[in-house]
DNA sequence: GTCTATAGAAGGATAGAC
DNA sequence: GTCTATCCTTCTATAGAC
């Protein structure tokens, strides 16, 4: 029963919203019930009326977390463009995507290492057989110009999903090698020259890669 | 004073080896000093003799653990050899390193961003700007055939490394995405594949790649 | 629905015997 | 150098008043 729009789900949503921050931040067994209560403008008395366990509100937060990491990714592969175009949006909305959620890629991937069944409600919400799917047909022309086998495509996809997450995932080693990419304007600046370099390199490999 | 040989530097050694599989399973604040001592079949007051706290025990392992990860990639791109032929063998080795230890880039990247000054130590034992040195110097004339300017490099370097890296990191993502990778052997070799196909695309890319 | 107060468990660290 | 026993802090979770 829903209730009548008062401050319940007002709540409830701040709760959410802080835990996802700490979560995001200090990942599941950093993360303190107190700091999320702190954040959320409550008591840790209250966060358990609404969620009764620690585990219970990062299993909430991290579904969420993780289908909207998905969902970005396979909104892009369904788009209505050529093959050419579409790997071109795919690494400029979703670099621009990563500079708005820079702590996403690092936090999904050490929890999901940490246990990986936390993947399972993912299964129902997503079709991971969809993307393959209008990839090897809906592209099969365009692949086939490029010489690209179906048993290519795990190496390629891994690729090119890597151009985007890789660098926010590792934004403080980058930091040691490459000093001048530090502070966060410059790093962005960097990821946001990333887009054409990006793409621009996958295709010239895919024009002149004999396997 | 160094002892005569005896237990002392024995169980120092077990406790290390015990706290780096933890510390790399668990990551910092997963991992208890309860199970670190188990596994070195001590117990916790004897853990506490040779290192007085768990922070301290951590920076030991931790730094450990950067400085093979970066001795790695710095002596591979240190070799005497031709560009192409560097970027061969930098593929070649460092995913056969990988190979040997999957979970060390997720735990390293994950501990680096929840603490960047965790690499403070680093910076006296490696000299970063050397590999650049290299890099530019060494091979500028390879580079400049290739009509690779200066300030390419911080884009072609973070592309070299996340070919070998990413997909240790992403691991339990990929999974869920490319099922048939799911079980270890399957995945190393994808892995192995990926050596060729890497250095392959890479090169294939420098080639026909115009800005 | 929200709070104060506190129980109860877990984990890091230490005292002290051998 | 290694152990047993225990302290003390931190953290999750709950009881109970308003």
């Amino acid at each position: 029963m829903v209730r009548s729009g008062g401050t319940d789900s007002q709540t409830r949503l701040k709760i959410f919203r802080a835990a996802a921050e700490v979560f995001e931040e200090k990942g599941y067994t950093g993360a303190r019930m107190q700091e999320i209560a702190d954040r959320a403008g409550i008591n840790k008395a209250l966060l358990h009326y609404y969620f009764s366990s620690k585990e219970q509100l990062f299993r909430s937060v991290f579904q969420v977390l993780l289908k909207k990491m998905f969902e970005k990714i396979f909104s892009i592969f369904e788009k209505e463009i050529a093959f050419k175009e579409k790997i071109k949006a795919i690494l400029e909305e979703h670099i621009e995507f990563m500079i708005k959620n820079p702590k996403l890629p690092i936090f999904l991937l050490n929890e999901l290492s940490q246990n990986p069944e936390l993947a399972a409600g993912l299964k129902e919400m997503i079709d991971y057989k969809q993307i393959r799917d209008i990839v090897y047909t809906r592209h099969a022309k365009e692949l086939k110009a490029y010489g690209i086998k179906k048993s290519d495509m795990p190496q390629l996809m891994v690729t090119l999903v890597s151009f985007s997450i890789f660098p926010f995932a590792a934004r403080d080693m980058i930091r040691l090698i490459v000093p001048e990419l530090g502070d966060t304007r410059k790093f962005n600046e960097f990821m946001r020259d990333r887009k054409s370099f990006a793409s621009g390199f996958f295709m010239a490999a895919l024009k002149h890669h004999k396997k």
